[in-house]
This record gives C-alpha cells, structure tokens and sequence, in this order.
DNA sequence: TCTATTTGTGTAAAATCAACACAAAGTAAG
DNA sequence: CTTACTTTGTGTTGATTTTACACAAATAGA
C-alpha cells in the first residue's frame, strides 16, 4: 500500500447577486486555531462520498443552502502547507445561488454564515483568498459566454435587472439598447405577458425568463452564447 | 485526525502533433493487475511534493518527457471506485509537447510509452479514456481563444503547419487567406528571413516564429486572442 | 519545358457592431 | 391636476469585421 498521509477537502465559492452588488459566501470558524476567523464554507470529503456530494452536504450543513450552479473550479495542492495543522489538498467549487432564496443559517460547527459584498471580504483563512480571486476571474469570463447570470436571478426578472447584473460583475458600462437586442436575438429570454410595477417611479416593465430547454436545444446545434461588448 | 483514506494521484493527457495527426501520450503498465494495458501517465503524489510537481516528475519517469505547456485539467473524485483497489482521487492536466523534441523512453515503472494517434487510442485503464475526452475538448476550445498551437510546433514553423495544426485539431476546414491575414494582424507572429525548401515540390515557404514577450506584453493591453471562423 | 505542387497576396459584398435620442408609462411633490 | 422626475421601450446609420473567392510566383519532377 502506498505510504500517502494526504487529507482531501472541498471548498466552495459561493456567488450572490443583489440590487447591483456581487456577494461572497463566508463562514466563521467556531472550534480550532482559525475560531473566529472567516473562510469559505467546506470541510473533508467523507471515505465514500464524491466529490460534489461532499460540497453539497457542506453547503447545506454550514449554511443552509443548495445552490443553482455548481462546477468545479480547481485543486489546490501545490502549497504543501496551505493547512499549518497536515497536509491538505482542496478542491474548490465555484457556485451561484439566489439570495433571495435562502435564509442563512449556520447549523453544525460554524459560528456564523454571511454575505460579503466581494470587495469588504475580510481576509480569509488558509489560502481561501486565492480561491476567491480566481473563482471571480472565472465567474467575469464565464459570464461572456455560458449564461450563467440566470442562476443568480429571480426566474422572473426585467431587463434592467439583468443588464444591472451585467455592468455590476464586469464591471463596465454596457449600451442599454444593444444590450437587448443581442440577448434577444439568441432566442433564450421570453417575455412573459407579466408586466411589474418597480417600488420606485417610472414606467412598469415586463417581466422575462430563461428558457433553459431552448438554450439546450440551441447548444445542439452549435450555437454559441456570447455577450461582449466595447 | 480525521478519519479519512483515501489516495492521490495525478494522471496526465499529453497532447503532441505531427504531420496533420493529433497523438495522445499513454503507458503501458508493467505491473499489477492492469499489467500490459494502457493509461495515462501518472501516479501517486509524495507526501510533500506539490501536485504540479508530481506530474512532472512522473512525465519524466514513465516516458522521459518534459512538456512545453501544463495546467491543470480536473479532478477526478466523483466515481469512489474509479480505482478497484482503493479510493483514488486523481488531478488530471493537460500538457502539450513537440514529439520532436523527444525520443520516448519507459524507464522505471511502465513497459512502454507511445505515441496514439487520438482515434486510435486503445481503451484505456481506469477512468482515463473520460480524461481524454475532457482533455480533448479543453484542447479544441483553447486553441481558439489561446495562442497554445505553438507549443505543439517548432520554435520555426511554416504558415501552412499552424495552418493544418489548426484544421487538423478543430476539424474544420479553415481559408488560407483569412487565417493568415487574422493571425499576422495580432502582431504575435513574426517573420525569419529564412526560406525553407519542402521535400516536395512548390515554393518554398518563409518560417515563422512565435513572438511570446509580444503576447505577453498584448495582454497586459487588454488584446483578446481569438481565432474562430465560419 | 511542361505539369504538378505549394506559397503568397487583395478586393468586394455581407454581416455585425457601436453610437446615439426620444416617446410612453408610471410616481412624487406641489 | 399639473409638473418634474424616473424608468421602460424602441430604429437607424456609419464603421468595422468577416466572409468568399482567384491568380501569379517559385520550386520539383518527369
């Protein structure tokens, strides 16, 4: 048998979206050396547990949630000391979640749960801070060409809505008009006949929704999603 | 401690090209019970060797190779009994290498180290024949928005080698003009002065190289390289 | 010297992208 | 109820990019 003494665990980065503001998952460490400390939810994967089982059960024990997208996004394994107590290999996830849809409650052995808007994000434990920074990297590019942005929205949301979280996660002004009508060209968004009074002044808007059956059905025949612009 | 066996392991798809074929590097193993039957390269990671280091080191063991590009892949940890003997969590990469550059040898562990064409591959041990798969399509899709052809050519090279290296991997056909004309407008290409004579017969062509400092210094200028046609 | 092969090059039509403004439908305040 | 303010909804034009396409130059081999 191979001499190995390697402990495994997963990590997930969770996103959130609200009202223009990109939100960060957390957890405050109850027990050892990193009590009361912020880190990503996560823990050691079970003896027979997968992998993503192992990031569910955590989400769902230290935070009170299941999320809408869930991938993996990378292991981390080249610091040999990236836990001071063993050596740990983590596999961290990259999820997405409404917010709206859950209350925060931090159950078994976390102190607390809480969102952080992605730029007052104390500093993380172990090397939580670059999971963060790369699982972002990768939520700016993915945004660009998966359409990803629907998980951390309502089902039904105005175009405004959208177009907000656009502008807000990459982080650049985006032509109102444009915008629009290339969503709308892919054939992915339907409008439904829901027409929503915003609590603020202004004209009501529709509301619309993704069509993810369409979307699959577009991926078959080799249609690619792309929103960039200047 | 935590109660937790289960083993690492990194496994490697090792891409190279020749001659308008796309080949996949594998290992014949010599001993155990997949003796004689074919895998990726890789193995157990050292107590304290960081994973990037471990696939190194076992490119170099089990087929005397160093890679000209590596980055991580995915881990492989969903299927508990991917490996019959224990539980292995294994981190894939994807490499590319110019087969030119090295002889093949099998030195410790495995019987033989070769070459397969990628529909050629013979099924392979363990979940490896998943890996390739990934690692193909992860190939397909970053040759298109990554300058990584490059590192499966000469430091010199022909325009018609990036040319068919690029309809070879994409298999699509691809106009000689508009290719050319996309690429040179980068400005990451830049020309020798030297005039190669092909074994056959027709003009001789101008050798080309890779202008990488140019790439880099693009990138911090915000230049997006992308190589997509109809 | 003639044929076959490969390199090297430009242009025009079509499609896409970027920039931009005003009317419609509501709320809030006086 | 009128006015000011806010947000939604919508088309066009010029600029840029992409696509499609053909022929001359240089060599090898017969």
């Amino acid at each position: 048998m191979i001499d190995q003494n390697i402990k495994i665990a997963v990590d997930a980065i969770v996103f959130g979206y609200e009202k223009g503001t990109l939100y960060v998952l957390a957890i405050q460490q109850r027990f050892g050396k990193l009590a009361d400390s912020w880190v990503l939810p996560g823990g050691f994967i079970l003896n027979d547990e997968p992998l993503i089982n192992a990031v569910e059960r955590e989400l769902k024990e230290e935070a009170g949630i299941a999320v809408n997208y869930l991938e993996q996004l990378g292991t981390f394994g080249d610091n040999v000391n990236r836990d001071d107590r063993f050596r740990v290999i983590s596999v961290a996830y990259f999820a997405l979640v409404n917010p709206k849809n859950f209350v925060l409650k931090a159950d078994t052995d976390a102190k607390d749960a809480k969102w952080f808007p992605i730029n007052e994000i104390p500093k993380l434990g172990f090397d939580h801070d670059d999971m963060v920074k790369l699982a972002h990297q990768r939520l700016k590019s993915k945004l660009t060409y998966q359409p990803i942005g629907f998980d951390l929205l309502d089902a039904e949301f105005l175009f405004s809505d959208l177009e907000n979280l656009y502008c807000t996660i990459l982080e650049q002004d985006i032509d109102r008009r444009n915008f629009r009508k290339k969503i709308l060209s892919f054939g992915i968004v339907k409008e439904t006949n829901k027409v929503v009074k915003i609590g603020v002044s202004g004209r009501p808007g529709k509301l619309f929704s993704f069509d993810k059956p369409k979307y699959n059905q577009l991926l078959k025949e080799n249609f690619q999603f792309d929103i960039r612009f200047a």
